[in-house]
DNA sequence: AAATTATTTAAGCAAGTACTTAAACACATA
DNA sequence: TATGTGTTTAAGTACTTGCTTAAATAATTT
């Protein structure tokens, strides 16, 4: 990617600047929002923070069951969850809860209020 | 995913059976959110959005030259974010501008804002 | 201490993603 | 009609993702 011999003869090269000043502006943040988005625009993820903000806590294997995944598969999202910090968890006994952070309540607030009109709506 | 032997012995079958009716309903909407979210979790794509909403349209060669991308590159993106109907094209000679669509305003709104704060707003 | 229960971790693999390069296509101009 | 320009399409590939199964860890019960 060196060859930018493309460019239009017609092209505004105000508007190209402008527009890679204003990129530049936002690159930090844009890296930020997709890497929470990436978490959330998996299905089995959006499941687990939806059920979450209903439930107040869940454990692995309520989840497993609600989900009808193993009991691995659900892990392995719910460490990524809690990497990221959308969800933490408290041991008692062997059982160990989840329940959704405040962190990111008002990124995933829009998402909640989607799926809780018809589907329709999105 | 059969053997469901986990369930302990002091889960609550009624906040179980409660989950998995509650996501039974969102199933659907689920899948067509995290369809779009996809595509949006993307910071190429997401550079592509917000731009397009600062500046009404961009031709392919632009959007090259502004993410400092090859031209197939930034084209594969735009096609996908087409087939979902984030954004239009309209042919200007061999020219082709591309622009959002207002079908998902409301999904992106919320991104925009998050973009448009600091970057320690998200 | 041994066995059971709840969960995590690790390795392996199939599928998906995003790029690259080369070729094809469509329109415009010489 | 040949050449150049703007874009798409296709094939190949490196990387990532999300599952599976098996093994490891940690707390509880026998």
């Amino acid at each position: 990617m060196e060859n930018n011999s493309c460019i239009r003869k017609e092209a505004d090269l105000n508007q190209i600047k402008r527009c890679k000043e204003q990129l530049s502006e936002v690159e930090e943040a844009v890296g930020a929002l997709t890497d929470k988005l990436s978490l959330v625009s998996n299905s089995v993820r959006l499941k687990i923070l939806y059920v979450l903000q209903a439930e107040e806590r869940l454990c692995v294997c309520d989840l497993s069951d609600i989900l009808n995944m193993t009991i691995p598969a659900v892990s392995q999202h719910l460490r990524k969850l809690k990497d990221r910090d959308f969800v933490k968890s408290e041991k008692e006994g062997q059982t160990i809860f989840y329940s959704l952070r405040d962190d990111h309540r008002e990124l995933l607030a829009p998402f909640f209020n989607l799926l809780n009109r018809q589907p329709e709506a999105i």
